[in-house]
DNA sequence: CACTCCCGCCAGGAA
DNA sequence: TTCCTGGCGGGAGTG
């Protein structure tokens, strides 16, 4: 309760009086390139001027109903859920009418007071606190028993426990815990049960709905959505519920009426107990009792249910740091770990979606990812089979052929080297303002005259103008969805990969810096040249990244510039072999996040999921322990994590899960017994490298103006070429571009902490290659910026340009 | 101010 | 026609 007060924030709630960004800068922004003003105008919306108040106001109402299905998902999840005896939730819609019977129930943790309700149980015994075991033969004689005392059956009121079908409800953070507000079992849950018509039964009880790790069943507030819950088990057709269920028989204005009522010990009332539902099922109305009418399929998406547990909390609650995307991804991971646990492949977002409180949208951008990685494949509306990351290296290797084929190392050696020289410092006398980053490029002709047909595509992307004939609108629609695939985040996310294992081969320590890569990705510099990607691309990318970041696939490692610090992407998954297998739940285990988290929320977050990861790794090896337990030989505890302080994925040790701590953010754990393929971790920063770069070969094609160069070949002071590799000046000058064999080759800055390519002094052709020898050595700190092209910088400095212009 | 990236609008298309 | 999917950009949050 107290962290969870401690995690709201309070959203500010500014609007209105921001300035607004309009990128029309066509010289800048590709999309806006010769385009009117109008066509990059931002939305109406957006800016909140000459806005249809209505329509402002429908968008809202709109985005508000989209935040209460989600809440309203959430509640049918937690009904959804199922004993862990792999009664997988969700299976077919259809098959709920022909269930027979509903139990819901609470195992109970200390097992003293009941059984669980494993298997198909026939009854369950409740606590003796419950004063009343009321058993009412049904039609068919068999047995209600009903309701118990729940002894920690502390539920959250807006059902919102994110982890209610996780096996692990760990329920340590943003309020997903259950804990906010949390309605008291109360026991003494009386009712009266009608024995439904089918001589169903139904079981209700309560458990020891205990955050506890391993415990933790079904034990959510929930919404009946007989969409997702109204679904047998795949032992027998039972679905056994510990949840607080509401009922919403009357429609949202009963809610909070229920909620009064049941707030109080719920005697058996009909009113608000248990009801038959058409299909036979009983409800039962315990705790938190809402109800919902059970009218049929599509329960009423619950706006006044999710009201009251919406109304105080701005930005759900959360603090929007324990919302990133590779949290998110890390949740998703779990959830997905259950399902595959419970032996089940197919994933619904839905319920996926509904059980981590978020927005089915902001799944697709986790599952976007994993289909990038081959690791789920759509099989039909809302349900993606998994198939998990094994082959993960072999995955990888294909890209890495298909990226050595595509000549993409070549790429990016070829990016940094004229990304370099948008680092160029002016000469004196040279006005700056004549020195646009284009026009220092060798592809700058290419982005004069001939805006790429992505670009145009692009434009027209944006462009309304919609006078075309039809024949062309429709290219124009073609053009557009090819752009639209060549933007998509699997798309994207594949492409990233390439660039950033296609170097490994060449340069060990081989990292792409976000410049880079985000130029790749988003133009052909072969085509495009190396024009400032746009905004929209680069935020596609940090989505991406944070994903495999939480995958634990990159690693995003800040380096020094100067006085500047610059992120590099660092591949460090599995080693890339062909066939290669890896055992990726293994690798997610045993690699904690590396990275630093600033905020205490986020890190907080971090950490829980971690701990529920490993709670769940535990209860799996205690299952197996169980069923081996014959042989099982343990072995000695006392390995047990350490700080990785050296290449933690130089070995695997054995360690003892049990004693694994799960806290620190920066610990790498060496992992337990084999895995078929190592990870491969990126080299300590500290440590001073040689540099290390290959002999490039020049690529096989180039942009106009762009020549292949000779390492060898260097530049002297007049202008001349000699063929040398030990000078500390190694300047190659052809065509009148610049370029360097060896970035930095005798600099005393450690490579690592140097930017990609060289930095060029234009006014006196020297690269800085000395501190202290070289008298035209640019001081990495005189150096504007470690890139040029830096997006937003760019396109900041736009912005504000935009906002000049209106 | 720059960087990061969450949020939600809305186009396109599948169901 | 509905609604799922996901590209996209605004702007919030943070250092």
């Amino acid at each position: 309760m107290q962290f969870s007060n401690r995690l709201r924030m309070v959203k500010s709630s500014v609007q209105g009086a921001k300035s607004v960004s309009v990128y029309q800068d066509p010289g800048y922004c590709p999309r806006s390139r010769g385009l009117s003003t109008d066509e990059n105008l931002p939305l109406l919306s957006t800016i909140g001027w000459n806005l249809n108040p209505h329509v402002h106001d429908a968008r809202k109402r709109k985005a508000l109903k989209v935040r209460n299905v989600v809440a309203e998902r959430q509640r049918s999840m937690d009904v959804v859920k199922i004993e862990r005896n792999g009664n997988l939730l969700s299976k077919r819609i259809a098959e709920r009418e022909n269930r027979c019977r509903v139990e819901f129930g609470w195992t109970l943790k200390d097992g003293t007071s009941g059984k669980n309700l494993d298997g198909n149980k026939d009854e369950i015994k409740w606590n003796k606190n419950f004063p009343i075991d009321q058993r009412v033969p049904n039609g068919n004689g068999g047995e209600i028993k009903q309701d118990g005392k729940a002894h920690k059956g502390e539920r959250n009121e807006e059902g919102s426990n994110g982890n209610v079908n996780s096996l692990i409800g760990r329920n340590g953070y943003e309020g997903s815990d259950g804990n906010e507000c949390k309605v008291k079992w109360k026991g003494n849950v009386r009712r009266g049960l009608e024995p439904d018509g089918n001589g169903g039964e139904t079981m209700t009880g309560q458990s020891d709905a205990d955050a506890g790790v391993s415990e933790t069943k079904w034990n959510g507030n929930g919404f009946r959505d007989q969409d997702n819950i109204d679904e047998p088990d795949r032992n027998g057709g039972e679905i056994k519920r510990n949840a607080n269920v509401i009922k919403d028989r009357s429609g949202s204005e009963e809610l909070d009426e229920n909620d009064a009522k049941c707030d109080r010990n719920v005697p058996g009332s009909s009113d608000h107990g248990e009801k038959v539902d058409k299909n036979g099922d009983e409800i039962e109305c315990s705790g938190k009792n809402l109800s919902e009418k059970p009218d049929g399929n599509k329960a009423q998406q619950n706006k006044d249910a999710t009201k009251h547990q919406k109304r105080d909390e701005p930005n759900n609650g959360f603090p929007r740091k324990t919302k990133t995307l590779g949290l998110l991804c890390r949740k998703f991971f779990l959830k997905v770990l259950e399902y595959i646990f419970f032996g089940d492949n197919k994933i619904n977002l839905e319920t996926i979606a509904s059980s981590m409180e978020v927005e089915k949208r902001r799944i697709y951008d986790v599952v976007n990812v994993m289909e990038a990685l081959g690791a789920m494949k759509k099989s039909h509306k809302s349900f993606y089979t998994w198939k998990g990351l094994d082959n993960l290296p072999s995955t990888l290797h294909a890209l890495k052929i298909e990226a050595d084929e595509e000549g993409i190392y070549e790429k990016v050696l070829m990016t940094q080297h004229i990304m370099t020289r948008f680092m160029e410092v002016p000469t004196r006398n040279e006005d700056a303002n004549n020195a646009s980053p284009n026009e220092a490029g060798p592809s700058q002709i290419h982005d004069d005259s001939s805006l790429s047909t992505t670009e145009e595509s692009n434009s027209s992307g944006n462009n309304d103008s919609g006078s075309g004939s039809s024949k062309k609108s429709g290219s124009k629609k073609k053009e557009n969805k090819r752009q639209r695939g060549l933007n998509s985040l699997t798309y994207l996310c594949r492409y990233f990969f390439k660039i950033l294992i296609v170097g490994l081969d060449y340069q060990p320590d081989y990292k792409v810096s976000l410049d880079v890569a985000s130029t790749i990705l988003i133009k052909d510099p072969e085509i495009d040249g190396c024009k400032p990607p746009d905004r929209s691309r680069c935020r596609r990318i940090y989505d991406v990244a944070n994903v495999l970041i939480s995958l634990r696939l990159i690693e995003r490692r800040m380096f020094t510039f100067g006085t500047k610090k610059i992120p590099l992407f660092v591949y460090c998954g599995p080693k890339i072999i062909e066939n290669g297998q890896f055992d990726f739940f293994h690798h997610i285990r045993f690699n904690k996040l590396s990275v630093k988290l600033k905020n205490s929320e986020e890190k907080r977050a971090y950490e829980v999921e971690e701990e529920n990861l490993e709670a769940f790794f535990r209860k799996q090896e205690e299952e197996k322990n169980k069923a081996e337990s014959s042989n099982d030989v343990g072995e000695p505890t006392e390995k047990r994590s350490r700080i990785e302080e050296t290449d933690p994925i130089q070995e695997s040790v054995d360690f003892d899960k049990e004693n694994v701590s799960t806290t620190l953010i920066n610990q790498i754990i060496p992992s337990q017994g084999p895995i078929p393929v190592p990870a491969i971790r990126p080299q300590p920063q500290l440590i001073v490298q040689e540099p290390r770069f290959p002999q490039f070969v020049p690529p096989p094609f180039y942009p106009q103006g762009f020549l292949p160069f000779d390492p060898r070949m260097i530049l002297l002071n007049s202008g001349n070429l000699l063929h040398n590799v030990n000078s500390p000046r190694t300047l190659i000058q052809q065509n009148n571009f610049n370029y360097l064999s060896v970035p930095y080759p005798l600099s005393s800055i450690p490579f690592f902490q140097q930017p990609y390519g060289a930095t060029f002094d234009t006014a006196s052709a020297y690269y800085a290659t000395s501190t202290s020898t070289g008298n035209s050595f640019i001081h990495p700190e005189n150096i504007p910026r470690p890139s040029a092209f830096n997006i937003d910088s760019i396109l900041g400095a736009r912005k504000i340009r935009g906002s000049n212009q209106g």
